[in-house]
DNA sequence: CGGGCACGTTGACGTGGATCAAACAGACGG
DNA sequence: CCGTCTGTTTGATCCACGTCAACGTGCCCG
C-alpha cells in the first residue's frame, strides 16, 4: 500500500481551514490544546485507500487538502458511492459505532489528512466544551446530509439528481473560496452515477442535455455553470415521479 | 397540538431497555446520574408529531414505548420517509447541527419518549466517559444505517428492497424480545414505499409475490415470515440492476 | 509521434416500476 | 346493519432509465 506517513506536527491554529473544520470557534488557548491532540498528517496518493471497510477504527481524519470518495460494497460486487469529501471535511465517523470502518475511503487526487486519534478526541472534548459541541455538530451534519441524499435517491428523477449534485459541488467549492461557476470534477461519470443511483450513460446524457439547454458548459471533467438559478428551478419544479 | 406532557421522573436504572439505549454498560452510580439528567417522559398520541422540521432543537428523545417514523419534505410536496424507529432508539439527532430539526418525527402508534435535554447530555457526558462513548456510538450507528439505506435506494431492485426491509424489521423485533417471524407493521404501504423509494402499488405487488413464492404470509399489516434464509438469498443473489 | 487505454458520448432498444384505474376489505360511526 | 372512508390489491398501459453496442477523445508511455 503506497501510503506515505509524514510525521509532521500539525497546527490547527495555523490552518486556513479552521473555520470549516473542528477548530471552528475555539479560543486561542483551546486551539493550542487541539494542536497537541492532532497527531500527524498523512499523505494519500491518488487512487489509494485512506481506510477500507473492515479496518479497525483508530481515529477520524480531517482533510487538509485533496478530494475523497467513500463507498460501500455488497458481497455480490455492487457498490455505492456514499459521498465525496473535500478539504475541511471529516472522514471516518462510520467507524465509531463498531470500532471497525464500514466503508472505504479513497483519494481521488493526491491528498493530505490530519489524523485525530479518537481516544484523544474524546478526552479533549471532555475538557473543551466548544470542541465537544463542534464534534457533535459535525456528526449531526453528516446525518442531515444523508437524509438529503435519501430524498434525492428516493424521489428525484435523473436530471434533478444531477442538478442537485452540481449545485452542491458549486456551493461547497464556493465555501472554500473557489469559483462557484467553474470547477474541475475529480470523479468519473461512473462514480457520479453510483453516488446518484444512476448509470454512467444516464449521467452523461444529462450533462449533454444541460449543455444543450444552456445551463452549463461541459468539457470532460471541467464544468462551467452558466445558469445557477435555472438549475435551482429544475430541482424544485420538475414534475414528480 | 394534542401532546400530553407527563411530569413523571424517569429511571434509566429501572428501564428494561437500558441494554439497547444510552445507558448501555454504565455502572450503578453512573446510572443514577443519568436518572437525574433524563427530565421527563412525554406521551405522543398516534399520528401526532414529536417534533417538526424547523422546530428549535432542545434535546433528543429515547423511545420508551411505541413506534415512530421520520420524514423530510421538499417544497413541491414530495416527501421521503427516512426511517422507522422503535423502543430503545434515539430520535432528534438531526437537530444538533443547526439547532433546528430538519425532519419530522411522527408517532405511528401511541408512544412514550424520555426527553433528554441536550445541554445536560453534553454536560454529563463530560463527566461520564461511558455515556460520552455510547452517545458517539449512537450517532455513528445512525450514519452507518444511512449508508445502508443509500445502498438500498441506489442499487437494489424492488423485491430486494422489500426483503431487506422485512429482514431488518424482523431483526429489530427480535432484539427487543419479540418474535422474529411474526409481527405487526405499524406503517402503511405508502410509508413503506416512501422509505424504500417505491410506489405503494409496487410494495403491494412485492408482498403478494413473496406470499405466492412462499417466503411470507401477509394479512394486511400482519406479517409472518416463513423462510428467512430464502429472503436473505433474494437480497444477495438477485441479478444486478 | 503513434498506439493503446481508460473514459466519455451517443444511438437503438428493452424493461422494471410508475401511472391510471377499478374493485375490494376492514374500521368506524350513526 | 349499512354507508363511508382509508388503505390495499390487482390489472393494463406507459415511459424513464437501464442495457448493449459503437464510436470519439484526451492522455500516457514507449
Amino acid at each position: 500500500m503506497p501510503i506515505t506517513i509524514g510525521h509532521l506536527r500539525t497546527a490547527c491554529s495555523q490552518c486556513n481551514l479552521r473555520e470549516l473544520c473542528l477548530p471552528y470557534g475555539l479560543s486561542n488557548p483551546e486551539l493550542e490544546l487541539l494542536d497537541e491532540m492532532v497527531g500527524t498528517r498523512r499523505k494519500i496518493k491518488r487512487h489509494t485507500n485512506l481506510y477500507r471497510s473492515g479496518d479497525p477504527f483508530e481515529g477520524i481524519y480531517a482533510i487538509r487538502a485533496g478530494f475523497f470518495k467513500t463507498d460501500v460494497l455488497l458481497e455480490d460486487g455492487r457498490d455505492q458511492v456514499t459521498g465525496f469529501q473535500m478539504a475541511g471535511e471529516i472522514l471516518g465517523l462510520d467507524g465509531i459505532s463498531t470500532e471497525h470502518h464500514s466503508c472505504n475511503a479513497v483519494a481521488l487526487e493526491d491528498s493530505e489528512v490530519c489524523v485525530i486519534g479518537f481516544a484523544k478526541l474524546e478526552e479533549l472534548s471532555r475538557e473543551v466544551t466548544a470542541l465537544q459541541h463542534n464534534f457533535h455538530k459535525v456528526m449531526s451534519r453528516e446525518i442531515v446530509r444523508d437524509h438529503g441524499l435519501m430524498m434525492l435517491l428516493g424521489t428525484m428523477r435523473a436530471e434533478e439528481r444531477l442538478a442537485a449534485f452540481l449545485l452542491n459541488m458549486s456551493q461547497r467549492f464556493m465555501a472554500r473560496g473557489y469559483s462557484q461557476q467553474e470547477f474541475h470534477l475529480r470523479m468519473t461519470r461512473e462514480e457520479i452515477g453510483s453516488y446518484l443511483g444512476l448509470k454512467l450513460e444516464t449521467v452523461s446524457r444529462a450533462f449533454s442535455k444541460f449543455q444543450d439547454d444552456g445551463y452549463i458548459s461541459v468539457q470532460q471533467k471541467h464544468i462551467r455553470i452558466i445558469d445557477i438559478p435555472g438549475l435551482r428551478k429544475l430541482l424544485n419544479h420538475q414534475a414528480p415521479r
